[in-house]
DNA sequence: AGGTTAAGCGCG
DNA sequence: AAAGCGCGCTTAACCT
């Protein structure tokens, strides 16, 4: 028995899973693995295991002699993805092992193991919801947990084809757009941030325009990818060593970069030094709704320990307010569940989406309501947006 | 045989 | 010296 109290496993709907598909996907896989193993086994010139880190140590290390980047804590030469992809440029097995890596991912994480999951009563997958185990007030989701079911790849995203609605049933999956970064802006009241979002603008967009100086309808790709960079990194607490990191820039430019962000935000910049002052002066944060988390390594003498809980610190008001949020949508989409009693289940939730299954004939009613429900979960000082998808399957409703 | 840890990677 | 937050699952490697 699991010592945290399970306070919603799925019993009650659950959601419907192909096996089949699954179990043609998992045969593919295999044929893709057996084909990297063997021409791993050319190319090193013995059996080469390619989940076995002992042996690409031994046989990218070693025997082949390729550079060192990085070592593990414990200073084993580091077969860690990012570098692996940067020895692919200049070697042929670095890439065969990422390859390998995500495609024994796929299966043995989801194609193999979702079917088995299916409840033979229900022909239905039912997992388990846990609201004491995030230290920011999220959900977490386990045996399966369905919140990283795979999504950002095109193999990927076969997985989630298998997800499907019942016959005369379609999945309807309800988003919000850029929760986290509304929620800064609300908190930050940076007039530049509330006035992007009140304004319906890209976001990323908007800060590319603002850091890099260009008018909105001239920023490049590459100007809106450094932002959306930035964007996300200020969530985290990233510093300019991150962001280089991220950018493939070097540190002073990555640094210019998020001074330029500050001085067009200066309302971000200060709210992130109270925040930190703030923290440090009563030992934890809120969210937006009091949600608390105690951070007892704040004044710690330790530098580590005292930046992660600041980098914390910064983190947990945007991701706690939006799991604040959503469950409040969740509480609100079920009262008129109950109330109304329409042929509507909500099966999933993965942190700023919720995923319905809907009767054909009441998908244009229930799309309205449930999108209203979500954006009136709270009234922030910019709209909260939600994006509706609807499909056959979970990946046709993004 | 069974449990634990480290590394790695799937998601928001 | 580290360097981006929050999770859960699988495997290899190691341990009892």
């Amino acid at each position: 028995m699991p010592l945290v109290p399970v306070l919603a496993r799925m019993e009650q709907t659950g959601v419907l899973v192909d096996a089949d598909m699954l179990q043609q996907q998992s045969n593919e896989l295999a044929v893709k693995m057996s084909d990297l193993e063997a021409q791993a086994h050319q190319l090193a010139g013995q059996p080469f295991n390619l989940s076995s880190p002992k042996q690409i140590q031994e046989i990218l290390y070693t025997k082949l002699g390729l550079p060192v980047l990085k070592k593990t804590p414990k200073g084993q030469p580091s077969t860690a993805e990012s570098v692996l992809q940067e020895l692919a440029v200049d070697f042929p097995l670095p890439r065969m092992i990422l390859d390998h890596r995500s495609v024994s991912k796929l299966r043995s994480t989801y194609t193999e193991k979702l079917p088995k999951q299916i409840n033979p009563v229900t022909g239905r997958v039912h997992t388990s919801y846990h609201q004491a185990v995030a230290a920011t007030g999220r959900l977490s989701s386990s045996d399966p947990n369905l919140q990283n079911i795979p999504v950002r790849s095109a193999e990927g995203r076969r997985i989630r084809q298998a997800f499907i609605a019942e016959p005369g049933y379609t999945v309807l999956a309800a988003d919000y757009s850029q929760i986290e970064l509304r929620i800064m802006a609300h908190l930050s009241q940076d007039a530049g941030l509330l006035q992007a979002f009140k304004d319906g603008l890209d976001v990323h967009k908007a800060t590319a325009a603002e850091v890099f100086g260009v008018p909105l309808d001239q920023v490049e790709e590459h100007q809106r990818r450094s932002a959306k960079a930035i964007n996300f990194g200020l969530i985290y607490g990233m510093s300019a060593f991150g962001l280089a990191k991220q950018l493939d820039i070097d540190r002073g430019a990555a640094q210019g970069y998020i001074n330029l962000y500050f001085e067009r935000y200066p309302g971000v910049k200060q709210y992130m030094d109270q925040t930190r002052e703030l923290a440090r002066e009563q030992g934890y944060i809120e969210t937006l709704f009091g949600r608390r988390l105690y951070l007892p390594d704040i004044n710690a003498k330790n530098g580590q320990l005292r930046q992660y809980a600041e980098r914390t610190a910064i983190n947990a008001p945007m991701q706690g307010s939006a799991a604040d949020i959503i469950k409040l949508a969740m509480l609100s989409v079920d009262h008129w569940l109950q109330a109304e009693r329409p042929p509507v289940r909500m099966v999933m939730q993965v942190h700023d989406e919720l995923v319905f299954e809907v009767e054909n004939s009441n998908l244009k009613q229930a799309t309205k309501i449930i999108q209203q429900k979500m954006s009136d979960a709270a009234q922030l000082d910019v709209p909260l947006i939600v994006d509706v998808g609807i499909g056959k399957n979970w990946d046709e409703a993004h």
